[in-house]
DNA sequence: CGCAGAGTTGATACCAGTCAACAAAAGTGG
DNA sequence: CCACTTTTGTTGACTGGTATCAACTCTGCG
């Protein structure tokens, strides 16, 4: 019943020690952050969690983690690059359900069932730590810190999914879009790259999907905006000019200084 | 550490059996679904659950079962009447993010941060069953098999989650409509209600918020099928005449037989 | 009976989807 | 390394679906 032998607090001279703080620095270092990194996992729930951890896995750009009708495997964190997670609908095109970032957790979308209802396809080369969910599971439930986190984590993603939604039912594309710049531009931050500077690891097509506008649509909001002095835009590099006014294009009042072309 | 008796495997002529029977049926007949019915949930269990729930309490119409901003207290399972959960958008209008029928999990999104982000308001007169949160969650911690399930039904919400942008996605109005009947239809077959005949016991008003739409076309769209002989509609009676119809409209293929107009 | 809330229906304007041409970048093979 | 192809992104013209404004109906209720 318990495989991992336990280590709850060792004296700070215990060579053990050494290795847990090696782990914890592994995890913190790799961007695992959704699993490791917050408040809470103390030194033998982190230890038995690196052991359930199969370590980094190279993905190639375009390769699927897993198909729709999968069974539920392993969970993953991606450590390096891009993916997204799609569905495919009855009618034949595919639904982009979300994008994940280094140090995000993809798969938890087979939890209901047992089965993944979606692809995880990899952006770009890429790289992933493998979590066997029968084991992590195991691990949670004799852990209460991490089954607590767990539920917790799980819990963000249902956030995540609630976002989605919230962009999805503003009605005027250049809100979409500004929220979309905004969300990912604290992503990557979060993941530990600039906020203002970014290469953008999705395709227009990818962007359209996954706000439910037509890939036109999404480029010539790119573009609007860069007229607008909001951002600088080349092909897959954004950067990002006045963050605020990105921020007030989000949410609600739609282009105060537009109508330029009246003026001009 | 262990507040609650163990009474793992009794024997079937122990008396606290027929306790536990009756707390099944309980479960089992009062809609308690997400949490109670599914297989997998042993007589122990089920007795340490039962005793975690908040017996069934009254609640008035346009009543709120929590506010945006509230600490996690408790989760909710509805019982009777039907529930919406909002979220008020910066700009002040208000975002309409489920609805929740009978047996069905309200509250989860305070499950991420401890704090509530959207507000759970009775549609109708309705009553409810309390599960405050860290008692479930440590009484979780002992039951691996309710911790799993505890994962399935977050899950199953994500699903839902996701279906909600599925129908967003959707660019015509008459899509998303459909697939929202459609899911309702579902919904309330599930909770031991008619799939053909049903009353909504929301406003166009709450739908248009839920599927991005404007409350006109909303109306508008119930006509249509109206129209088109699918469903017939009186207020917030519904009855559906041709759910493979029904079907069709929401998957891809719109309208097969439209244009009526033309020949009329 | 009149009032308020909810729902329906009509006319119009506009945003965004569609079709299409073009430009730029990224592969590909000689 | 350069021509060629393919993919990806941008921009324009046009159309259509849906938001918006507005009037009207229906229901329940005091």
């Amino acid at each position: 019943m318990a495989p991992w032998p336990v280590m709850d607090t060792l004296p700070s001279n215990d060579p053990r020690r050494l290795d847990l703080e090696r782990l914890r620095r592994s995890c913190a270092r790799c961007s695992l952050q959704e699993l490791c990194r917050p408040a809470g996992i103390g030194a033998d729930e982190l230890a038995r969690l690196e052991d359930v951890v199969r370590r980094r896995r190279p993905v190639a750009r375009g390769e699927r983690l897993f198909h729709a009708g999968d069974a539920l495997g392993s969970l993953y964190v991606g450590r390096e690059g891009a993916f997204k997670t799609v569905l495919v609908t009855e009618d034949g095109d595919e639904q982009v359900l979300g994008f994940h970032l280094p140090g995000e957790l993809i798969g938890l979308d087979a939890l209901g069932s047992g089965q993944h209802r979606c692809e995880a396809v990899a952006l770009t080369e890429a790289s992933v730590c493998e979590v066997p969910y029968e084991r992590l599971a195991s691990v949670a439930a004799q852990l209460p810190q991490l089954q607590q986190h767990l539920l917790r984590v799980i819990g963000q993603r249902l956030e995540r999914e609630q976002d989605h939604v919230g962009m999805l039912v503003r009605r005027q594309a250049g809100e979409r879009i500004a929220l979309f710049l905004h969300g990912v531009s604290h992503r990557v931050a979060q993941a530990g790259g600039s906020d203002t500077s970014l290469v953008l690891p999705m395709s227009r097509d990818d962007i359209a999907r996954f706000l439910g506008l037509a890939l036109e649509t999404v480029s010539r909001g790119f573009s609007r905006l860069q007229e607008e002095g909001v951002i600088r835009v080349s092909g897959r590099r954004v950067e990002i000019l006045d963050a605020s006014a990105l921020e007030r294009l989000a949410h609600g009042s739609e282009a105060a200084p537009a109508r330029r072309r009246d003026i001009a």
